[in-house]
RNA sequence: GCGGUUGUAGCUCAGUCGGUUAGAGUACCGGCCUGUCACGCCGGGGGUCGCGGGUUCGAGUCCCGUCAACCGCGCCA
């Protein structure tokens, strides 16, 4: 018999009756009858139901045992009476009789249960991990999460990508986020980092020949969380093809993410129709560059109904250059209690309210009402009606200002107004590619700054950077899929001279850029092949088909808020003796 | 850095208008129970009401400050 089992906890059926077995696991839950006990044994496989009576040796043994003990069982299987079969687990026709138990494992007084489904604080949850995991939906989570990555694997090597691990403590890159630096011990004073993304490496990887890699890569990004960003580190798929253009990645990464969706979805509809969406189209119909394509509700520009009307703070509002009035159109919505609560929403998310005109059916005629349909009158309420296809019965809402002041907030509210009103889909998975996204913007200073990645492709090339850099679009694409993020990548700038112009309109000089990304302006001049690719989120992605909000719920062992790792007890400080070999001293807190 | 929400037993929560000794479920300990599968029944231990200050005859409750967690903003090519 071997050490500690013969069968796991999922193991036993009918036809095992009669057999002496053993089983270690865990006590999951156990109901103790006095005269005879159960004891729901549980293991990574399954649960199988233990008992013992008075006539069994270890029935005292079994009644001092307490939750999440680990325990060994040598027992016999025996079958249940039919009408003692629990069907809600696949062992349920069967039990084991206790002959002897060996307690592999103790435990003390749980801090948090195992058993059953609770909400629980994070912090405690965070800090004992490891029972956290125990819990059916962590586990089966991060058991998901392990047939994804085995199943990208797979559909890359199908589609003839090879995989490359490439450095982690390496030079610091500009690329945007924060930096983890690492110092150095043989070079006092100079510090290595992690990276952001491999994106120079794989780009080198297309210079030296390799023609379509991927890895399944470790991110390190020194930035605040989000319910949907892990600080510190998290995972990508990142690919790499060279001799392409932007359509063939598309081609290339459809595929994988779709079949993906589709083998772990839960049945969910996956979309095979990918539409391409140019960045500002996306913006002014969704107020976002990552729609959520569930809720079919476009907003429209409805200024010129406002010019000169009677509704003075839109009018006046349209005095100044770039101001715009938007509309949210929300069939069915024509109500005073919906309308007053999506007003509310706006106002929570920090926008000073959002007007809303109502259609009703008055004798037969279609009237707008409300305050915004007072002021600017019948002929103009009526001109935004049809121009939104509204009718009897529905509303919309009116958003004024500069568009990135309320675009943000619009873009929640038809969400939400589309989720209210039960417009929205809610068993699907639905993607589109953005694409054309502009190479620049202007920072807060009024300076011009890349605006995504500096290594992608200026539409146009050489020629449409010497035009008004803020026109300059770039082969650069996302992928939104459901409001999340999945994707994103870019036909990359693999020409010197293009690269140097395009850093030079951010302001950075050749010297800079020379000194900054020597090693890869250097291979761009031994032949560079014209390449591009992508970067997917495992994290997020994992996150969309457990059907969790929270990234954390599909991360082994995450961060809390504050970027600490609460089981570990990192970050920690360094002992005396780590500094001084480091040369580092630690300067205190200002206060 | 800013805003919102929350903070009462190991855990999940209730606690009315400011008023008796702060409760329930669960977990834990003890007792009873031979068919449960969220077993049941009886009893018990367990509280710095996040922390500090204030108002009041009296504060879990009201006021001020502070700390922490989560969510959002900034940030994240």
């Amino acid at each position: 018999m071997h050490a500690y089992r013969s069968h796991t906890c999922a193991d036993l059926t009918a036809a095992h009756v009669g057999q002496t077995v053993r089983l270690s696991g865990w006590v999951h839950r156990m109901r103790d009858h006095g005269g005879v006990l159960f004891i729901d044994l549980r293991d990574h496989y399954g649960i199988t139901q233990v008992l013992a009576d008075g006539d069994s040796p270890a029935l005292t043994a079994l009644e001092r045992l307490r939750a999440e003990t680990c325990v060994r069982i040598d027992g016999v299987v025996k079958a249940r009476a039919a009408d003692l079969v629990n069907p809600k687990i696949p062992t349920g026709e069967i039990e084991v009789y206790v002959h002897e138990v060996t307690v592999l494992g103790a435990a003390e007084d749980l801090p948090l249960p195992v058993f059953g489904e609770p909400e629980y604080p994070e912090e405690t949850r965070l800090t004992y991990r490891f029972l956290d995991l125990r819990r059916e939906t962590l586990h089966r989570n991060m058991m998901l999460r392990s047939a994804v990555v085995r199943s990208i694997r797979g559909r890359m090597w199908d589609a003839g990508f090879t995989e490359h691990q490439t450095p982690i403590i390496t030079a610091s890159s500009p690329e945007g986020a924060r930096d983890f630096l690492v110092p150095s011990r043989l070079h006092p004073g100079k510090f290595y980092a992690l990276p952001q993304a491999p994106q120079q490496f794989k780009q080198l990887l297309m210079v030296a020949g390799f023609d379509r890699y991927f890895q399944i890569a470790p991110c390190f990004r020194d930035e605040d969380p989000r319910a949907d960003r892990s600080p510190t580190d998290f995972y990508q798929l990142d690919m790499e093809m060279s001799f392409v253009e932007q359509e063939d990645v598309f081609a290339a990464i459809q595929p994988v993410i779709q079949g993906l969706f589709e083998e772990f979805g839960g049945g969910h509809r996956v979309d095979a129709d990918w539409p391409r969406i140019p960045f500002a189209e996306s913006m002014l119909k969704y107020g976002t560059d990552k729609p959520d394509l569930r809720c079919p509700l476009e907003m429209q520009v409805v200024s010129e109904h406002f010019v000169g009307s009677g509704f003075g703070l839109f009018a006046r509002l349209l005095e100044t250059e770039g101001n715009q009035i938007r509309a949210i159109p929300a069939p069915t919505g024509g109500s005073r209690a919906f309308c007053d609560r999506m007003n509310a929403f706006a106002q929570q998310q920090g926008l000073p309210g959002m007007g809303y005109i109502m259609w009703r059916d008055e004798g037969g005629e279609t009237v707008g009402a409300g305050p915004i349909a007072k002021n600017i009158g019948p002929e103009r309420t009526e001109a935004i009606r049809q121009q939104l296809g509204l009718k009897a019965g529905d509303a919309a809402f009116f958003l004024a200002g500069k568009p990135e002041t309320f675009e943000a907030v619009a873009a929640k509210a038809r969400v939400e107004i589309g989720r209210e009103l039960g417009l929205s889909e809610t068993d699907s998975f639905r993607f589109a590619w953005i694409v054309d996204f502009p190479m620049y913007e202007k920072d807060d200073e009024g300076r011009v700054d890349f605006s995504h990645n500096p290594f992608s492709m200026p539409q146009g090339g050489l020629e449409a950077l010497s035009g008004d850099p803020l026109q300059v679009l770039g082969y650069q694409y996302d992928l939104a899929c459901n409001g999340y993020e999945l994707v994103s990548g870019a036909i990359r700038n693999h020409k010197p001279e293009i690269m140097f112009k395009a850093f030079e309109l951010a302001g950075y000089g050749r010297d800079e850029v020379e000194k900054r990304f020597g090693g890869m302006v250097k291979a761009f001049r031994y032949g560079a092949p014209p390449h591009g690719g992508c970067a997917a989120g495992i994290d997020r992605i994992v996150m969309l088909l457990a059907d969790e909000a929270n990234i954390r719920q599909v991360i082994l062992f995450p961060m809390n808020q504050r970027a600490e790792d609460l089981m570990m007890g990192a970050p920690s400080e360094p002992t005396p003796t780590q500094l001084r070999e480091l040369g580092l001293r630690v300067l205190p807190k200002e206060a």
